[in-house]
DNA sequence: ATAGGGTTAG
């Protein structure tokens, strides 16, 4: 720990306790500089102009509201309560203790206020978020006759980039080159990460560019990384990476965290141990910021048991640390240990916050486990999330994906607001569960709300309509999309289209629309036409979607392709040739997996396949399916034969 | 001045 060198009651002076409270401050031991300014004045000595701003900070790195309001009082009561200085720290306390009305009130009192003091209140309402009041701040200031600084500048791009208002930042650019502030470094770091965060990595790198080599500094690398990283481009974070090493640039802490936030894919894991070896030779592998950062990096490479052995290293764990191993377990559908974690957690002392809560909720949703949802559900909603529109978003896609379209639909309907995802997660659940008609109402009626619908209510909408087989429909829709709404279809929208053609068989079109479209056809959308060209058995077509397939997968790892011509052929009697695409799959040698169904009995998984003889109950169990399948034959039920040709 | 865990799709 830290030298605490009392001050002797001989010689101590109000400059020698100053001195030892600034050290408490500056090495993190804040509640002992305020046990020290009790010490202080018990030994009859009164605080200074300089005391009260250390304390102010004491007082904020705790966040403790009590003792800003203790350090308040005794600032009303000394002769330095119209300090401007004193008052802009008090000022500051109080943002930093989340009490903004309180800041509000003082900030208000204060006579004459200079640019740091205004600066305060630009960044506190910066901070959260509220645009309209930075705004308006900056306005009155200037009516002030104050002019802004770095600082203030800093605080307007923040709060314009809450809202990833790319124009306002560009706008917040150029008044700050015009009060010529943009030779600043961290002025133009602030700006990287900020253009970056917009999406526009042209600027960033622009303004990258325009700062002098010399003159550049480990955060402006930091920023450039860090945007790259976050827009997964991690083939460019890597490669300014060596290139900052090149040019003789330490990386620090943020560095490595960057670089391993953006390790988001399994074939990422060799390159994201590399950047945990950099941190080993860095010395930062212990900082709890890249420790976190490993966590999850591993956990999202697949390779979850490293994750684990991290976090059961840790000494301290903050509630990231546990959410990040949590939500790694839960993204893999292991929710019984994630809720073990969750338990664990609590016992540990450490309070689980709303984004514990998603990931715990996207889990279940993820395995259809209801129960348990239900029981987060009422977590959430009796630990103050109720009004939180992001669980509650979570929490609707939860039980639609678990089938419980009227869990969904109650919990949509109380809602006060609605955002854009709201209205997409309710429209995807509806034809989740075969609600296609429900689907379509509830898209009209968010259009006559006047929400705009984004690429990915487009997709849901289409999805509904492939499955429906709302042709006219779908391609009604569809040209919306483009001309009303000016989104391009990505090959989702495409396959959803080409699907939905292909079933009402209008194959040439299919072919025509896939052969036409500007972004690059993936597999499904070959298979997609594949098992239309089956319903319909159109075997040049068929053979054609079936050279597509393999040009896009040379591997031959699934059998599908190989099943599906081969009933193609069989279906128009062409014997041959369906023996010979049967051998040219034992010639390859051929792998058919067979599809996974899972079922939750007792909170516990039980995975199974077609004819699965391996449960241990399975006698009792196919015997039940056998007088299931009697009664429905009593009752005159026909499923259709086509799901049994393959 | 930069940085860690997360809602709709997959």
């Amino acid at each position: 720990m830290v030298l605490l060198s009392k001050p002797s009651k001989n010689i101590g002076g109000v400059f020698e306790w100053n001195s030892a409270i600034r050290e408490c401050v500056k090495q993190n031991c804040s509640h002992k500089a305020l046990l020290l300014f009790r010490q202080m004045k018990q030994n009859g000595l009164e605080a200074d102009n300089f005391t009260f701003p250390l304390l102010a900070k004491a007082s904020a790195n705790l966040c403790s509201l009590s003792s800003s309001q203790i350090i308040h009082s005794n600032v009303l009561k000394s002769p330095f309560w119209s300090d401007l200085y004193v008052q802009t720290a008090m000022l500051d306390m109080y943002v930093k203790c989340q009490q903004l009305t309180d800041a509000c009130l003082l900030f208000d009192r204060i006579p004459v206020r200079d640019v740091a003091s205004w600066n305060v209140m630009v960044l506190a309402f910066a901070q959260s978020g509220f645009l309209d009041k930075v705004l308006g701040l900056f306005r009155d200031m200037r009516f002030d006759g104050i002019l802004p600084d770095t600082v203030t500048v800093v605080g307007l791009t923040r709060a314009s980039l809450d809202s990833k208002n790319l124009a306002l930042v560009k706008s917040v650019h150029a008044f700050g080159i015009r009060i010529g502030i943009d030779g600043d470094v961290s002025m133009a770091n602030t700006w990287i990460s900020a253009y970056a965060k917009c999406e526009d990595l042209s600027s960033a790198m622009a303004v990258f560019n325009g700062v002098e080599i010399g003159v550049r500094t480990v955060v402006s690398w930091n920023s450039l990384i860090a945007g790259y990283g976050s827009l997964e481009k991690f083939i460019n974070a890597l490669s300014f990476y060596k290139w900052m090493l090149c040019d003789g640039y330490r990386p620090d802490t943020s560095t490595i965290v960057s670089l391993l936030s953006s390790c988001i894919q399994p074939d990422k894991l060799f390159q994201g141990a590399l950047i945990h070896c950099h941190g080993i030779k860095l010395g930062c592998d212990s900082d709890i910021f890249v420790v976190n950062a490993l966590i999850s990096m591993y956990s999202r490479c697949s390779d979850i048991l490293s994750s684990r052995f991290l976090f059961d290293g840790m000494t301290d764990r903050t509630c990231v640390s546990w959410t990040a191993m949590i939500s790694g377990y839960a993204e893999r559908g292991d929710l019984d240990e994630a809720l073990r974690l969750f338990h664990a957690m609590e016992v540990a002392g450490v309070k689980p916050d709303l984004v514990t809560v998603l990931s715990l909720v996207s889990g279940c949703g993820l395995t259809g486990a209801l129960e348990l949802g239900k029981w987060i559900h009422q977590y959430a909603f009796s630990n103050g999330l109720r009004d939180n529109i992001v669980v509650c978003n979570a929490l609707i896609d939860m039980h639609a994906k678990c089938g419980n379209i009227i869990g969904a639909r109650e919990l949509f309907n109380v809602l006060p607001v609605r955002t854009v995802v709201s209205w997409t997660t309710m429209i995807t659940g509806c034809a989740l569960n075969g609600e296609y008609k429900e689907a379509l109402d509830l898209f009209s009626l968010m259009v006559e709300f006047g929400l705009k619908p984004n690429h990915l209510t487009f997709l849901a909408i289409l999805q509904a309509c492939t499955h429906a087989g709302f042709l006219e429909k779908g391609l009604e829709l569809f040209h919306m999309m483009r001309e009303v709404y000016n989104i391009n279809p990505g090959v989702d929208h495409y396959s959803c289209i080409t699907d939905l053609l292909g079933r009402k068989g209008r194959l040439k079109e299919a072919v025509e629309l896939v052969e036409s479209m500007p972004v690059k056809p993936d597999a499904g959308i070959w298979s997609a036409l594949l098992s239309a060209c089956k319903i319909h058995r159109n075997v040049e077509m068929g053979e054609y979607a079936c050279g597509r397939l393999f040009e896009l997968e040379p591997d031959l790892e699934g059998a599908v392709p190989f099943v599906e011509m081969a009933n193609i052929y069989a279906s128009e009697r062409r014997w041959d040739e369906a023996a010979a695409v049967r051998r040219a799959m034992k010639i390859n040698k051929v792998k058919k997996f067979p599809g996974q169904s899972l079922v939750r009995v007792n909170g516990k998984p039980h995975v199974f396949t077609v004819e699965d003889r391996g449960h241990p109950d399975s006698l009792l169990l196919y015997a039940t399916l056998d007088s299931l399948s009697l009664q429905s034959k009593e009752e005159e039920y026909w499923p259709y034969l086509e799901d049994f040709v393959t």
